[in-house]
DNA sequence: GATGAATGAGAATTCATTCAT
DNA sequence: TATGAATGAATTCTCATTCAT
């Protein structure tokens, strides 16, 4: 196989991972997938990412970062003069309709970072950014954090058991807790 | 080596399996692992379960029902003239406190059911159950799904971030859901 | 490949990984090259022999019992009419002819030994025996210990320069630590 | 990264890499290993070194000097009004105490030596300087070579069996090889 | 029925060396 | 001249599963 001059690669490597995890789990992470995925060889993945761990991390911070982003570009275009319970409504059936894909990664992500020492932070992390982004709206935080785990707990309950979603019985219980 | 005489050999197969899965996690799961634990020889894991997922899903299984043991017993105990908000903040602060291990099995089958079809329906029938078992308290089946959602969501919050627990910002997030 | 019966595969693991060390060193020592000698599939080294530390240990073992026995062959066969120091002198030239890859094999499980914690114990316990066994001879350890130090030190300096043999002068030497 | 103008840059890899030896044997010997603990890039140690034998070789042509060195500095210290075997017995109980990291390093070139081509005529002549060193003490070449192999080879049984020294079984046996 | 042995695929890493820049 | 990137082979080890006994 012919060398190949390949500037991008490191950043190549890192959005195959995201596929990679994307399509088969943190459980199916391996340099053998992420290589294939990425069409370079084996010892590629490797000679930019010393391990594995490392290269999970690069991945799930990249795909952490546009989750978030995800999240900023809704708060930036939440009307004020809709009740903020309508408008999370909304985030939450947008997540489980379009993104399924992503959110099914978001919440992997959680999970895995319960065994997973070095995925931790970054789990926090995302937890901390998105009560900072509702706080803007709630004006307290307790109220931020709450409204955080009910949503999380809402998703993860639709994910798993495929139940279709319930416009009014989330908006209620939204309202409920933004009070 | 003598064959043993052992009937129980299948559950304490089961056993060993659980306490594999508590200890490392899904993904280390192996017919070795829980041979080893379970001190039977390597054949043994095979011959009484065809394949690790066979096994996989009689351990989740048995440790998803010592889990909604518990929580019944939390149910049947429940104080009628005590705010069910605070016995609600009382099991979560349990949950978290004694139970820390069991917890992060419940999470583990959460996890793995996100991708792996087999044990999707232990999952699914774990938050139906939990919701059934709050709704005889709440009255109402939305109240009670917002319930777990929201607790699901906060356990996994302290779980990640390792907040210390605040008694008070979780049972007036809880009092408002149950309205 | 079709599975094959061989119920003495251990031990000819064992063989094949002394004769790569034989050949290579103990720094040669791998499982696919012991595999290959062997002819067994990779596969079944590592079966047999949970890490290469172990198969070492295994063939270091095994190689060392044959050079003590052959030590032992030779104190079995010692002249009480000739004096000791012509004996050893015998043994030595015997080591530096016959023999030399085991005893290259030899002297490569000491030097080993000063940075691989598992081979210590062996090389260690080679050196007891030996001792031992000239104590028979001589009535007295601190000589016995002198002595082994002598030949060992003698051979492994006739390995390294390549030397011709000079029996007069190794004669000369253990007759004056013999006393 | 800019380019560093660093003169000295061979010497400190020369340096790195016998600290590397000495610290993880010949076999832990490797560009990457010797490029981090010079703290120079991976390029810049095949530059300096076509491959890694030509490295492996200037490190330990490089360690037997300073051994030396260390040898001949005893050598003129060597007060002639003490009898030799004692000033021997003094080198030998200073290798076990104070150096034993060079002394390993040392054992580490004879063991290398047994198998390694390349290396044998730097093991060689470290035997022949020694013999040539104390020849100038004991004024009889045979003698000389004795010593030196009953040295090596108790300094050998010393490391491996980690019995603690005995000066005056040591003293005894040198005094009788000096005759 | 029960089990130890067998097998081949795949895991993460390490690495010497080459080469484009 | 110097170096970071690239590559492919080799390393040890784990494992699910099959099968002969």
């Amino acid at each position: 196989m012919p060398r190949r001059y390949d500037p991008d690669r490191r950043q190549r490597i890192i959005d195959a991972a995201i596929r990679v995890v994307g399509g088969r789990g943190i459980a199916g992470l391996s340099h053998r997938a992420v290589a294939a995925e990425a069409d370079v060889p084996l010892g590629s993945t490797t000679y930019h990412f010393a391990s594995l761990d490392d290269l999970l991390v690069a991945a799930l911070r990249q795909s952490n970062a546009e989750w978030l982003a995800g999240i900023e570009a809704w708060e930036r275009g939440v009307d004020p003069s809709v009740p903020l319970a309508d408008e999370l409504t909304r985030l939450v059936e947008e997540l489980l309709g379009d993104d399924r894909a992503q959110v099914e990664l978001e919440y992997e992500l959680y999970l895995a970072a319960l065994r997973h020492e070095v995925v931790r932070p970054l789990a926090a992390e995302c937890i901390d950014d998105m009560v900072a982004l509702l706080r803007r709206r709630t004006g307290d935080e307790g109220t931020a954090r709450a409204l955080v785990g009910l949503i999380d707990g809402l998703v993860l309950q639709y994910l798993l058991t495929g139940r279709e979603f319930d416009r009014v019985e989330v908006r209620d219980s939204v309202a409920k807790v933004i009070g």
